[in-house]
RNA sequence: UGCCCGAUGGUGUAACGGUAGCACAGCAGACUCUGGAUCUGUUUGUCAUGGUUCAAAUCCAUGUCGGGCAGCCA
């Protein structure tokens, strides 16, 4: 069977941001797109990130350029090797088929070069270096450009060595409503700043100690004009360069020369980098560079219903045990999501679908759903399986007689051929499609009524059977064995039809089905903590009876249990003698919505 | 009561001074050996008030509401 390629013909996507890269190209501002996607190795890439692939790959793709994969790593105490390869991995998976062309890497150990009387520094991803090792950029391994860059600011009179504590930064900075105060280190000589910056350097203070801070304006209206810190010193080993350094760039300082050494011409982030956004241009000017410089572009982040996004609560969800790791697949983590049976194609396609804008939204649950569901449509073979077994007893079938029927693999794809189906006289069939008093219009089985056993036959029910506290257990009924495809019956007309399984041929399997991880819209947005609002009922395990095609091995194949909804097998639990399936996501249930109907 | 950004049906978006369109959701129906899929029809919208203009969702002003910004986080 096919594996997921791309949502049908999909529009081009526009938005403004690809028109500004349309313009800039079309009046000649840059040759080639360059565009980046940054995180911070610091936890598990989530459908917000995404988003930002989608966007950031997707302009690369569609112009021909390239888009760098680069770890945004400038603060030692937060990030991890763990979190390193978790993105690669996600990133690979996303754009695998799609933008795999465009993915910029670079050789394993390349840093900047700089010619030798010049502050420039350069290093782009080519394609002259395939054979090689290849890694994502680092804006670690620019720490020597970046100190070079410093050293140039310093002496450009726009930065100094300043020694107020944490706490007498703080107050100095003022507020949104109050201006701030100049730095009593504010006007040492360049000499005495060069000397002092060597020392953070050379480890001679103590973490906090002092800091390097751009010499902008203390009474701009912008809080991060206010001569923002751009270097700290911090003893600590970091993930990727060791021991080397104990002084380490600040985000706004270490970005926009990081795109610049990158040769990055749209920069896009997320709206919050707004107000850093003159912070950006400020440094990159005050260097007084010699190439042409990025560009920030800002838009909303995503903002999913039902869930929550930011790493700090996922964070919490994981190390509190809420959720049993990173890629539990209740989360919205492109792990997580994965393992839930997520199709990458699905989530470009839910990416297109909402669209890249500066209005904060909160986007429908039902939006990635119905894109979740179009894609499994399309590729996901048809199975059939029985969550809540119910003993079904076909009198008129002897004991040990087998027929094997034909079912179709998958309606919407001819080429997907069919398979034999083993039917017998005990079958099982869903708790639920029996009801001995049911409401108006429910075509499933009742007493004395019939129904179509799906690929198999109709039946009528005769008999129903209860244990001693009148819980049905068993129903007793007759088969129509003339009904079947190609038979004397098989035009006959029922109501419903419903999925079932040979009991004597089925296989025993776990199934654990999942439903939105909090009971409110908001989750963050509600009084109190938001772990509170964890649904209870967010992960319901069952043991299912399935048809036996499903006993081999089926990988990462997604199937569609037939009326039920799409599964995939666990990619951790494997070992086990029974296999366990993730239901990715349900079937439009067109019957609860009528029988939710008041009245 | 500082600065920045935003506002189009229930939700997400398009319209770039000239017919307010699309998707999801909803509703109604057709079809169906998945109450799935598919198909048809359909309800609902330019935050407010002024101004510019032959013409404003679009430009301007004011207001309202929402978001962001005071880490030696990113």
């Amino acid at each position: 069977m096919s594996d997921p390629v791309s949502i049908p013909a999909p529009s081009a996507p526009s938005d403004f941001i690809r028109d500004i890269v349309r313009d800039d190209l079309a009046s000649g501002r840059h040759q080639r797109v360059v565009t980046r996607f940054p995180p911070e190795p610091n936890g598990y890439l989530h459908i917000g990130h995404a988003k930002s692939i989608c966007l950031n790959f997707g302009i690369a793709l569609e112009n021909q350029g390239v888009c760098h994969l680069r770890m945004d790593d400038t603060n030692p105490t937060k990030e991890d090797v763990e979190y390193v390869d978790s993105i690669i991995a996600d990133v690979r998976w996303l754009i695998e088929g799609w933008a795999d062309g465009i993915l910029g890497l670079k050789p394993k150990g390349m840093g900047p070069e700089a010619a030798p009387d010049e502050v420039d520094f350069r290093l782009s991803a080519t394609a002259t270096h395939l054979g090689q090792p290849m890694e994502p950029f680092y804006a670690s391994d620019y720490f020597d450009a970046l100190y070079g860059f410093a050293r140039q600011l310093i002496r450009l009179g726009r930065a100094y060595v300043c020694d107020l504590t944490p706490e007498e930064t703080e107050q100095y900075r003022g507020s949104p409503d109050r201006p701030g105060r100049n730095s009593p280190y504010r006007n040492r000589t360049v000499e005495e700043n060069l000397a002092l910056f060597e020392k953070m350097k050379e480890g001679r203070f103590p973490d906090s100690a002092c800091t390097l801070r751009a010499r902008i304006d203390m009474e701009s209206p912008n809080i991060w004009m206010r001569d923002p810190v751009i270097y700290r010193i911090r003893h600590a080993d970091h993930h990727h360069t060791g021991n080397r350094w104990c002084i380490y760039p600040m985000y706004d300082f270490a970005h926009c020369l990081s795109d610049y050494i990158e040769g990055i011409t749209h920069s896009i982030c997320t709206l919050e980098f707004e107000v850093h956004r003159p912070l950006y241009d400020w440094i990159l000017e005050s260097l007084q560079l010699p190439r042409s410089l990025p560009h920030q572009f800002e838009f909303a982040r995503l903002n999913l219903g039902y869930t929550v996004m930011s790493k700090r609560k996922l964070l919490q969800l994981v190390q509190g045990g809420l959720v049993s790791g990173w890629d539990d697949p209740r989360l919205p983590t492109i792990s997580g999501l994965r393992r839930r049976g997520v199709p990458a194609s699905a989530l470009r396609a839910f990416a297109h679908e909402i669209g890249v804008t500066k209005y904060n939204g909160l986007t429908d649950l039902s939006v990635f759903e119905f894109a979740v569901r179009r894609e499994l449509n399309r590729v996901a073979v048809r199975r059939m399986g029985v969550l809540r077994p119910l003993r079904l007893v076909l009198t008129n079938i002897a004991e040990g007689e087998v027929h094997w029927f034909d079912a179709v693999n998958n309606p919407e794809d001819p080429s997907a051929g069919t398979r034999k189906i083993p039917f017998s006289r005990h079958i099982f069939i869903e708790q639920e499609d029996f009801q001995e008093n049911p409401p108006p219009k429910y075509f499933r089985l009742r007493p004395g009524g019939d129904v179509r056993l799906k690929y198999a036959c109709i039946i009528r029910c005769d008999e129903v059977i209860k244990n001693d506290v009148g819980e049905v257990v068993e129903i007793r009924c007759t088969a129509d064995l003339e009904s079947h495809s190609g038979g004397a019956n098989a035009a006959r007309k029922v109501k419903g039809t419903i999925h079932w399984v040979s009991a004597g041929h089925s296989i025993a399997a776990t199934v654990r089905l999942y439903d939105r991880l909090f009971t409110v819209a908001e989750p963050d947005k509600e009084e109190g903590d938001f772990r509170q609002y964890l649904n209870p009922e967010s992960l319901q395990e069952l043991e299912a009876q399935l048809e036996p095609s499903l006993a081999e091995a089926v990988g990462e194949t997604r199937f569609q249990l037939e009326r039920i909804g799409y599964f995939v097998r666990d990619s951790r639990e494997t070992d086990s003698n029974r296999p366990v399936f993730n239901r990715t996501i349900t079937l439009k249930d067109g019957w609860a919505k009528e029988s939710a109907r008041p009245g």
